[in-house]
DNA sequence: GCCAACGTTGGC
DNA sequence: GCCAACGTTGGC
């Protein structure tokens, strides 16, 4: 199994949202990066987990835990002139876009803090905190993930 | 294929 | 709002 980190504006789509879901799912669209969508489309698998982490807010970090409950398929939002994140170039017949849908495991009582991650020296390695990151989705070694998961047990 | 211009991400 | 980093675009 692997696990990941993904990334999303709490202003637009927080774990709270997720919670709301019917069915506590929500596919996961608007990836528009070659290296993310390969991931999504190669490498994710149902039942592989996932944090849920809140960037460019007032304090980013990891809100909780979701799993990969549907593989990759095409992004709809790209077929879709409406949709901020409409592409022409993605068509039904040749898709560029994927996405994966993500169902919600658990919410920490309190957000693992991007500051709290940076002061673990046993994550110095993590790929969200090397400099120059920009990928919405990355993916965790199952040590830094069973470390960062034991944190909030911790408290 | 190069590379300048431009757009986006995301922490601060 | 600023800015570093870096991906994408398009002219040549």
């Amino acid at each position: 199994m692997n696990h990941w980190l993904m990334k999303s504006e709490p202003d637009e789509f927080g774990i709270d949202d997720l919670i709301k879901r019917p069915q506590q799912t929500e596919p996961w669209t608007g990836v528009r990066n070659y290296q993310v969508r390969n991931w999504m489309r190669d490498v994710m698998r149902v039942g592989d987990l996932a944090f849920f982490y809140h960037s460019s807010c007032p304090v980013p970090g990891i809100a909780g835990v979701m799993k990969i409950s549907k593989a990759a398929y095409p992004d709809p939002t790209a077929f879709n002139p409406e949709s901020p994140y409409y592409d022409p170039k993605s068509t039904k017949d040749n898709p560029r876009w994927f996405c994966v849908e993500v169902k919600f495991v658990n919410k920490f009582k309190a957000i693992i803090t991007l500051e709290s991650l940076k002061k673990n020296p046993a994550l110095k390695n993590m790929r969200l905190l090397q400099k120059g990151n920009r990928l919405s989705i990355l993916p965790i070694s199952a040590e830094e993930w069973k470390l960062i998961e034991m944190v909030p047990r911790l408290e």
